[in-house]
DNA sequence: CGACAATGAAAAA
DNA sequence: TTTTCCTTGTCGC
C-alpha cells in the first residue's frame, strides 16, 4: 500500500505492461466512464511518479508521436490511504462493480480500486501538481536542499514535517517513524533544530531505504544485524509489511533497548516511537 | 453483520 | 481542527 514506492514501482509496472500499446480503458464503477471513453483505444505513452501521485500519459491513436509527447492528456490517480491496484493476465475476468479504472491490452490488465484521484487532467494542469509538491527522493531531478529551507524555518515536529508533501514528497506513515527511529532523533523535534548534516543523512537513507522499497514492493528498515535470523527473534507475520523497527509495534519490546515502543497521535496518524533510543 | 481501522489528503468550519 | 471521501479485511457479537 500506498507510500511513494508504491506510486514509482506502479509506475514502473504500468509502462512495462502498457507502454507504446493502445489501451481499452473502462470504468466497470462509473466514475472515470467519461474520461474512459475518450481515452480508449489510444495509446499509453509513458507512465511517471511524483511523490504519492502517478501519472499516465496517452496519445491520441492515429496523431504523430511527437503531438502525443508535445500535448498528452494525463490520468492522475492518488491512492490515498486505502486504493490498490491489481495487475492480472488476459483474458481479463469480469471486473466487480468496484473498479473505478480498468486497463487492457493484448497481454495484460489492471484494476484500480478505491482511490482518492482519479482524473482527466492536462499538461499544464499536471506541472501545477508537480509544483507544489516537494523533493522526492526517488527521483533524479530532487532537490534536498529545497525541503532542508523549508524544515530549518519551521518549528513543526520533524515527524509531522516528514508527513507533510508540500516539504518532501512520497513519505508516508511508516517510512517517517522509521527513518527517525534508524537514527535516534526524537519525533517531536523541531524541524529548524535539524542541522544541515542531519537532515542530509536522514535524505540519503530515504533515498536507499524507498529505492529498495521499489525494489521489493514493500517496506524493509531493520538493519541486516537486526533481522529476525540474526536476532533470533520470530519473523513478522502479521501482515504484507516487511520488517520494521517500531511502526504498529506499539508496547511491544525495542529491538535495540527492548523497552516498550510508544505511539501516540501526530499529523492525524499514528505515530509510533521508542522514547528510549529517540532521544536526539 | 455491523464497527472499525488502515502506509492519505482535501475541504469545510 | 474537524469532516469527508474512497475500499477492504478483520474482529466481535
Amino acid at each position: 500500500m500506498p507510500e511513494g514506492h508504491t506510486i514509482h514501482r506502479l509506475a514502473q509496472d504500468c509502462t512495462a505492461a502498457f507502454a507504446r500499446t493502445a489501451v481499452r480503458v473502462t470504468s466497470p464503477q462509473g466514475k472515470f466512464a467519461d474520461s474512459a471513453a475518450l481515452l480508449d483505444g489510444t495509446v499509453l505513452t509513458t507512465a511517471d511518479a511524483h511523490g504519492k501521485h502517478l501519472f499516465l500519459g496517452f496519445g491520441a491513436a492515429g496523431n504523430a508521436a511527437e503531438d502525443a509527447a508535445e500535448n498528452p492528456a494525463w490520468v492522475h490517480i492518488h491512492l490515498g490511504l486505502f486504493g490498490k491496484v491489481a495487475f492480472g493476465p488476459v483474458p481479463a475476468p469480469p471486473p466487480t462493480d468496484t473498479v473505478r479504472l480498468r486497463l487492457a491490452n493484448d497481454t495484460a490488465h489492471v484494476d484500480l480500486r478505491g482511490p482518492t484521484t482519479c482524473a482527466l487532467i492536462t499538461d499544464p494542469e499536471k506541472r501545477a501538481i508537480h509544483d507544489r509538491l516537494g523533493p522526492d527522493p526517488l527521483r533524479p531531478d530532487a532537490d534536498p536542499a529545497a525541503a532542508h529551507r523549508r524544515i530549518s524555518r519551521s518549528r513543526t515536529a520533524i515527524a509531522a514535517l516528514l508527513m507533510d508533501q508540500k516539504v518532501i514528497a512520497g513519505v508516508g506513515n511508516v517510512y517517517r517513524a522509521e527513518v527517525l527511529f534508524r537514527h535516534g532523533i526524537d519525533p517531536y523535534r523541531p524541524g529548524k533544530d535539524l542541522t544541515p548534516a542531519e537532515w542530509d543523512t536522514i535524505w540519503q537513507d530515504l533515498t536507499a531505504l524507498m529505492r529498495e522499497g521499489v525494489r521489493n514492493n514493500r517496506i524493509d528498515t531493520v538493519r541486516p544485524e537486526h533481522t529476525p535470523e540474526a536476532m533470533g527473534r520470530p519473523p513478522r507475520v502479521d501482515d504484507h509489511g516487511g520488517e520494521v523497527y517500531v511502526y504498529r509495534r506499539a508496547n511491544q519490546p525495542c529491538h535495540l533497548c527492548g523497552g516498550p515502543i510508544s505511539t501516540a497521535g501526530l499529523a492525524a496518524r499514528n505515530l509510533f516511537w521508542c522514547p528510549t533510543c529517540q532521544k536526539r
